[in-house]
DNA sequence: GCCTGCATGTAAACGGTTACATGATTCG
DNA sequence: CGAATCATGTAACCGTTTACATGCAGGC
C-alpha cells in the first residue's frame, strides 16, 4: 500500500479558488495554508503538466506582467477529483518530532533540555502571535466570505496547539526542576554502564 | 542546505539505553517513542552498519533465542555523538496536516468536513485514553527511574495536544453549525464560476 | 509439520526539497 | 544599467517506506 502523493489536490484546491499560474499557487499556498501545507516548485510544475494530461485542468491562456505565466483553470472533472478527495477519509501519519526525541533522550543533558524548551516556548509564541495578527486580517479583509468559516478552523487550530504547547513548555519545566536532577538507581533492570 | 538525517541518533539513543539488537531497537522505539518517532528496518539496518564504521557502536556478541542477533552497544564516540545531537537546536519542520488541507476547502463539502471532524475527535479521544494507560503504566513500571521525568514530559505533550485538539474538535463544529451554510457573496473579489 | 516470534538484510519505488538554468518586464 | 519581481522548468539528491528474501528455534 503505497502512500499516494497529496499535491495534485492541494495544487487542485487552489485551482478551485480561481484560475492560476504554477507561480501564483506557491504564492498563495504560502500566504494561506504554509503554517499546515507547503509545495515546492520541483512539485508543483510537474503536477500541473499531469494535471493537465490527466484532464484535471487546463490552460487558461497567459497573462503578461514579466515573463508570460500559464494560467491554469479547473476542469469540471478537476472539480469533482477535488470533491471526491475531500470526502475521502484521511489516514493519520505518525509524526515526527525531533524536540520531543531529545527530550526523551534528555537525562544525558538536563541543560539541553531547559534550552530547547526556552527556545521552543519562545518560538511557539512568535507563531500565536502571528496567528492572531492573521485573524484580525482575515476577519477585516473577508468579512461575510464563503470560505472564512473554514479558513478560521485551520486558523483556530493553530491557535489551540500553540496554546497548549506554551503550557506544555511551562509545565515541564516546572517538572523538570522539581524532579531529582542527580542519578537514581532504576527501579527496572539495570542498564547503564 | 540539505535536510540532514536524524535516524542515526534515534538509533544511538536506544542504543544508549543499553545494548540491543537492531530487531531489539525497532521494538523499543515501537513500545516507546511510537507517537512521536518511529523507524522502519529498512533505516535501521543500514544505519547500524554505518554507525559501526564511524566508530559510534560496536558489536558486543550474538545472543542466542530464535536466529542469532547481532548486539551493538554504543563507543565512547558514540555517547559524544549523541550527546553533540542532543545539545543542537531543533530546526522546525513545518508539518503537512491533510485534514487541515480538506478543512480549508471545506465549503465545497461541509458535511464532508463534519464527518473529519468527527471522526478525527474520535481518533484523539482514543489516543488520549491510550496516553492515560500509558501514564498509569509508566508510574507504576518506571517509579524512581532517573529517564522517568523525561519519558513523562514527552508523554504530556500528547497529553495537551490531544486535549487541545479535543476541544478545537467540538468547538469547530459548533461554529461551522452557526456559520450561514448557503453560499454568500464573496467580499472581495468574485473568483467563483 | 506448521505456525509464530525472533532476526537480518536489500532493492525498488516514492514523495519531496534544493539547486540550478533561463528569461522577460518594470522601476529606480 | 542593474536589481527586483514575475515566471517556468529540470536534475540531482535524499530520507523513508514497502515489499521481498531468508532463516533459526520453540511450541502446538
Amino acid at each position: 500500500m503505497a502512500k499516494r502523493p497529496r499535491t495534485p489536490y492541494a495544487v487542485l484546491g487552489v485551482l478551485s479558488m480561481g484560475p492560476q499560474s504554477g507561480y501564483g499557487i506557491k504564492r498563495t499556498i504560502e500566504q494561506s495554508t504554509a503554517h499546515f501545507w507547503s509545495e515546492s516548485y520541483g512539485q508543483i510544475y510537474p503536477v500541473l503538466h499531469q494535471l493537465e494530461a490527466e484532464g484535471l485542468a487546463r490552460q487558461k491562456g497567459a497573462k503578461r506582467g514579466g515573463r508570460a505565466a500559464k494560467i491554469y483553470e479547473l476542469t469540471r472533472a478537476g472539480r469533482d477529483a477535488l470533491k471526491a478527495w475531500l470526502r475521502r477519509p484521511v489516514t493519520p501519519q505518525p509524526p515526527r518530532l525531533e524536540l520531543l526525541l531529545k527530550i526523551f533522550f534528555g537525562r544525558h543533558d538536563p541543560a539541553a533540555v531547559r534550552a530547547h524548551l526556552d527556545r521552543h516556548r519562545a518560538q511557539q509564541a512568535d507563531l500565536n502571535r502571528r496567528y492572531r495578527e492573521i485573524e484580525r486580517a482575515l476577519l477585516q479583509d473577508h468579512a461575510g466570505h464563503a470560505d472564512l468559516p473554514y479558513w478560521l478552523a485551520t486558523l483556530r487550530y493553530g491557535q489551540r496547539l500553540t496554546s497548549a504547547t506554551l503550557a506544555w513548555c511551562d509545565e515541564t519545566v516546572r517538572a523538570l526542576d522539581e524532579a531529582p536532577p542527580a542519578q537514581q538507581r532504576s527501579s527496572t533492570k539495570e542498564n547503564e554502564r
